[in-house]
DNA sequence: CGATTCTTTGAAAACAGTCAATCTGTGTGG
DNA sequence: CCACACAGATTGACTGTTTTCAAAGAATCG
């Protein structure tokens, strides 16, 4: 499984076999069947995770019981909530895989020694956490800005490894738009 | 100016009178008079900027010229296109003085610097930009789960230092609702 | 004061949400 | 292999909310 993960990483900097060794040991391995979560809310977020295999979706329940889609995670990207793990206070969100998954950890900690020991990891992490910072912009301002129709599209657009892979409710409350709406905007779609 | 920087870093961490001397080498002092802009579409952020004084607003314009605000920063807040300043790439926004105001500011390089060589403020800017992650992250949770009266409210609650110093308009282009809706729900609240 | 900007209001239209019913495909157990 | 249950997607009718447009009041500023 890890050897996925150099692969990876390795597209993204330039790393001795003694740095990727580090990298592997300091790790946890872990693998889940769909449904399973990785992350239970009330938990502290204990790990930044990598997604080797599978989708993951971070949801947080409301007060009525309605689920709110934070985010999906696909092969090659990571996921965490950023609240829980940097603080280490309980996370108010799940954490659950969409399919059956392989992830690889780290604890802060062990993130941190990475960061500060590994030159090329520390400005691969560094990228990390702007693009998690533009992504994050980008959505407010989708949602400060676009009609149910333009969030539909931007989100096939900028997903599609995701879009065909989880259920459309779960898109719809990603977009922040109810089933109903997104299944009339796909039709509308239809006739053109 | 400075002087109100060094009282408020303090109180984030432990400097010496040479590190604090150091920031201030390395930073640039500005002074805008309201209306005047910080960043300008279109060009680069240079800087990562800290309000001593004033108030600010970042905004972009879309195709139809409609104006969207994406942040406001006040007194001992840090205002920045990350995806322009990261990047050094050109910003899609407006950083614009909504009163007189007074700021200092860094360059990647200089803030980088910092960053490296005092411990302090390592830890320090790791929180600040924790923080800013976890406040965009609440932002879009507030998008896609609550109705325009729950934003109004949480707006209020959350800057209460900012609420009050802009016309209500910005604030409804904050929260991603028209003017008139804005005023409605403020209508709708003075009779309980 | 006059000009500008901001806020509010009203009425109509567009849009999105809810509820209930139906349709579809998938998978499980008999 | 079939019947059935189940989750997901769609549709229609209705309701409620939000936007849009136009106009008119406040407030602010030079």
């Amino acid at each position: 499984m890890f050897e996925h993960f150099e692969t990876y990483i390795s597209t993204k900097g330039s790393f001795t076999k003694e740095e990727l060794q580090l990298m592997r040991s300091l790790s946890v391995e872990k693998k889940l069947r769909k449904r399973q979560l990785l992350l239970h809310e009330g938990e502290v977020c204990k790990y930044k995770t990598f997604v080797v295999k599978g989708l993951f979706r971070a949801y947080c329940v409301n007060a009525d019981g309605v689920q709110h889609v934070m985010r999906f995670a696909a092969e090659n990207h990571w996921i965490v909530d950023p609240e829980s793990y940097n603080k280490q206070i309980p996370s108010r969100y799940n954490i659950e895989a969409l399919e059956d998954a392989e992830v690889i950890q780290w604890t802060p900690e062990h993130f941190e020694e990475l960061f500060t020991t590994v030159p090329a990891f520390r400005s691969f992490s560094k990228k990390l956490i702007s693009r998690a910072m533009e992504a994050s912009q980008n959505r407010v301002l989708m949602h400060i800005s676009y009609t149910a129709e333009e969030k539909y599209n931007e989100f096939i657009n900028s997903f599609p490894n995701v879009f065909g892979r989880v259920p459309l409710h779960m898109v719809a409350s990603y977009l922040g738009v109810s089933r109903e709406t997104l299944s009339r905007v796909r039709h509308a779609q239809l006739k053109r």
